[in-house]
DNA sequence: CCCCAAATTCATGATTCGATCAATAACCAC
DNA sequence: GTGGTTATTGATCGAATCATGAATTTGGGG
């Protein structure tokens, strides 16, 4: 029984709450009320990023979450209502975050190109923020990548509250790539975002085995190698996929 | 908490159990004692297949696949000792055949093709099986699928007693990759499968986005549009992978 | 300094989960 | 049939789960 605990939401008790100013800013050391609230929130989606990323939405309790970020139970549904709360929460901190870089990425390479794309140049210029916050990210991005690729996996992914936050910048994609491949159909277009996307996502996963197999020559989170060998891979692949008659 | 529950087997209290034979031929219609106990078995795991593949391990309970397969839970402890046997029970099923299935296509297209692999034929070989199974295994197969999908993006996965299923025809696969492409890098080799197989994955995974992304134009799961793109889609980028210099 | 509201902890309830044990039903050998 | 073994059910336990409401702390405004 999956538990749609989404059903009957506890009407999330937290009073007026201050104009929900972003989550996100864990870093900070301001003093004041609201600011260490903002700090603790951030403990607890931290938390909960990891060991969801980890062991999926279903594999983690309240109570992991809570002894993790060193808070009581109740606190977190105080904050987040209920663990779809929580969930939801973690999700939406970030995703907002990568795709508006992405499609900004891909605006700027339109720009740059001056209305003549090469298929590299959209590969290049959607991967790149993605990569770059994997990179230099640190662990807390790293983890929500994982995440992603766990519940990407999954038929509730696309229906959603991500998706207005991930669609965007794919049809970005999509369309800048449809001006590199003018004759490339479009259902073939979509295919070809399908494969990229199962490639990328893989790349972010927890999965090593890459590493068993190739007996260590390559190591699974390995970006540096990945980012330039997946653009390769992506550019040659949607140039055969374009060309069918 | 991922409850490793593992760690202490109940020691499967199932008795000697005659030695163990195929407990895949559910459609058996045999009687007598031990086909009618193969039967349940297939009924149990064709269940619990079914709903890991929906809300994965954590998300399902034995009581879930109990009711569904319209059993008593302690007959689940009886044959399975756990969940966590359930869940083998589940993998080990289809794992063998599906790899034993993927070796002999690599096998038999080195055979035809006299030693000289071509990257199309050799990407075919190994992808045919899959499809072929995804196509008209019925949906015992495509919740298979579905499951590996979903335990592929999990740092378990390489690991456990699916690894040596698995791995052989991972292993044959680039084997004839090296042959075609004598010039490759060993590590671009490998990579490559890496992404071919986040393609794959995503392919028989429950994900249905692009059908909202391409507004119709793809289904997820249309297999007859997949495999013919996708091998068109591996083989060209092996071949842009392989030509680094 | 004091008070109010927001943030956090403490104690607890109801439910579900995995697992076990004894009891029954089905089958087979004799 | 009868006895013994295997397969299956019924009842139940203890632990873990999500959630709630009452207490307690914390911080800032008057």
């Amino acid at each position: 029984m999956p538990k749609p605990s989404a059903t009957k939401k506890p009407a999330a008790k937290r009073p007026q709450k201050p104009p929900r100013r972003g989550v996100a800013d864990a870093a900070q050391v301001a003093s004041g009320k609201a600011a260490r609230s903002r700090r603790t929130q951030a403990r607890i989606l931290d938390a909960a990023e990891e060991l969801f990323s980890h062991h999926g939405i279903y594999g983690v309790s309240i109570r992991d979450i809570a002894d993790a970020a060193g808070v009581d139970t109740a606190l977190l549904h105080y904050h987040f209502a209920n663990k779809d709360g929580i969930y939801e929460a973690v999700l939406l901190r970030r995703a907002g975050e990568i795709n508006t870089a992405r499609t900004r990425s891909l605006d700027d390479y339109a720009l740059a190109c001056a209305g003549k794309p090469s298929i590299e140049g959209v590969v290049r210029a959607y991967l790149q923020p993605v990569f770059e916050r994997l990179r230099n990210g640190g662990r807390g991005f790293n983890n929500f990548a994982a995440l992603i690729a766990l519940a990407n996996n999954t038929e509730l992914w696309g229906g959603g509250t991500v998706k207005e936050y991930f669609d965007p910048s794919v049809q970005r994609l999509i369309e800048l790539l449809r001006l590199a491949m003018p004759k490339a159909r479009e259902a073939d277009l979509y295919w070809g975002y399908q494969f990229l996307s199962g490639a990328l996502t893989l790349s972010y996963s927890r999965n090593d085995r890459i590493k068993w197999l190739s007996h260590g020559q390559c190591r699974a989170n390995d970006y540096a190698a990945i980012e330039p060998r997946l653009v390769e891979w992506c550019t040659a692949a949607f140039r055969a996929l374009g060309a069918r008659r």
